[in-house]
DNA sequence: CACGCGGTTTGATGCACATCAAGGCGGACG
DNA sequence: CGTCCGCCTTGATGTGCATCAAACCGCGTG
């Protein structure tokens, strides 16, 4: 019973087949074979919704390609961004109907959907699968965790700071220096991080001036220095945000 | 194969053998011995720390008595709560031997102990155990998505008012006015709003002089119409929160 | 009873971020 | 080429909460 990584799944495999290994890393032929035997696919551009808050979810699905954000709100319009979701993460919990949040595309996304009974029905046979979505399950709550921190109780500056290094961290390569495009636009990142707009983009200008980063147009970052970005955020550690 | 509804465990049922039914609500006669065979009891007083941050967990337990937080910080002191943990709930993940949060009794605490590779064993022979924790843990990641939402985007005196209505509906029974006793110190209250104390208590003092709660001593919250109370909060409906 | 102590309340002040408002930049399209 | 429209930036002003500071309350202890 061997285990892939996650991580390592993530980076290299973008195709479908191999995403369901980050479902059933131990699991063998049979077992992926059911898996996808019962997939299909769709794609959504980029600001598309995926799933309206309160609709009934008929598919379990993982995401192939692309970024979708998972947004809960209140009645007068104020919205907190709750999740990042990126490719092999999973919408749609697995028993349980209706979707507390909104699921919408943040760049153009493909998901592989399975669906719903027949998901359940194989989690319920296979002990892998579910130990699987257990783990990724728990993964996903010690982010949410660590968010709630950020939200809590850093300054606008650190939590720009934090989402920046997330995503360099997260396209780190060997290549200095540290180059990625936001996947999200100023609004989105508002949203996930309990801002306004007009306070993002004052702290990564800020952030601009002071050196730690530069810009290359709207939505490419560049650092040289991440340790510099990560004390600006608050942590000495990595801190593993965000799975 | 039938469910045992979890609030009706956890309200009605504060000894142990059934709290493992709450982990394991579909399982028959043997899982349970199992179960019951592998475990051992520990208390704490108010105030004492369960587990350090980064410990080793050599045990995974759920709680029967009291009501315990969980808590990730800082360097520089800074502190979030990032979840309450009350009868049922589960300490110590499957899975991952480090604790990334301290666990701090808030009140008398009495946990019942499982050796880890033992229960571990046990969850991954039997799909019913790690289907059940799967559902647990996602209602936690639930809650703490709504979470987000309070740290987010809710106003002080909102905050406050989420809390005391969690609380009370917790609490709720026939009787009017609805009585609690709060399980938490201002500080701790403070450190799961993020907020100061002093906020905490300025807002609880205007709540009162408000005519929407009354206080009974320093615990004791009555309130004699809950929907009025959820209206300062910002839901209009009962949202769920805290499992 | 005086005393100290942890938890709480209340007041005065300041600052970080929201809000309101105007302008800039680049891409799509007539 | 000019115009519009989304998205972003920057400035001016206001306010909600943090911070600093002091006093209060209930309780255990000498």
């Amino acid at each position: 019973m061997t285990r892939i990584d996650l991580q390592l799944a993530k980076s290299d495999c973008n195709q479908c087949p191999i995403r369901h290994r980050a479902v059933c890393a131990s699991c063998d032929g049979p077992e992926l074979d059911r898996l996808a035997s019962m997939k299909s696919y769709r794609s959504w551009k980029a600001g598309e919704t995926i799933v309206l808050e309160g609709d009934a979810l008929p598919f379990v699905a993982s995401i192939v390609i692309g970024c979708a954000t998972l947004t809960r709100s209140m009645e007068d319009g104020r919205m907190q961004m709750v999740g990042l979701l990126l490719p092999s993460d999973f919408v749609g919990r697995p028993g349980r109907a209706a979707a507390p949040y909104e699921v919408v595309a943040a760049t153009d996304v493909t998901m592989c959907m399975f669906d719903r009974p027949a998901f359940e029905t194989m989690m319920a046979e296979t002990p892998h699968v579910a130990g699987r979505l257990l783990e990724m399950s728990l993964d996903e709550l010690d982010a949410a965790r660590d968010w709630m921190l950020v939200l809590g109780r850093k300054t606008a500056r650190e939590k720009v700071a934090t989402l920046l290094a997330i995503v360099l961290r997260r396209a780190s390569t060997a290549a200095r220096p540290l180059r990625a495009d936001l996947p999200l636009t100023r609004e989105a990142m508002a949203t996930y991080l309990g801002l306004t707009i007009e306070t993002v983009s004052r702290q990564i200008s800020a952030l601009k001036k002071d050196g730690v980063i530069r810009l290359d147009g709207k939505r490419g970052v560049l650092c040289d220095d991440l340790s510099v970005l990560m004390t600006e955020a608050g942590d000495d550690e990595d801190g593993g945000l965000v799975d």
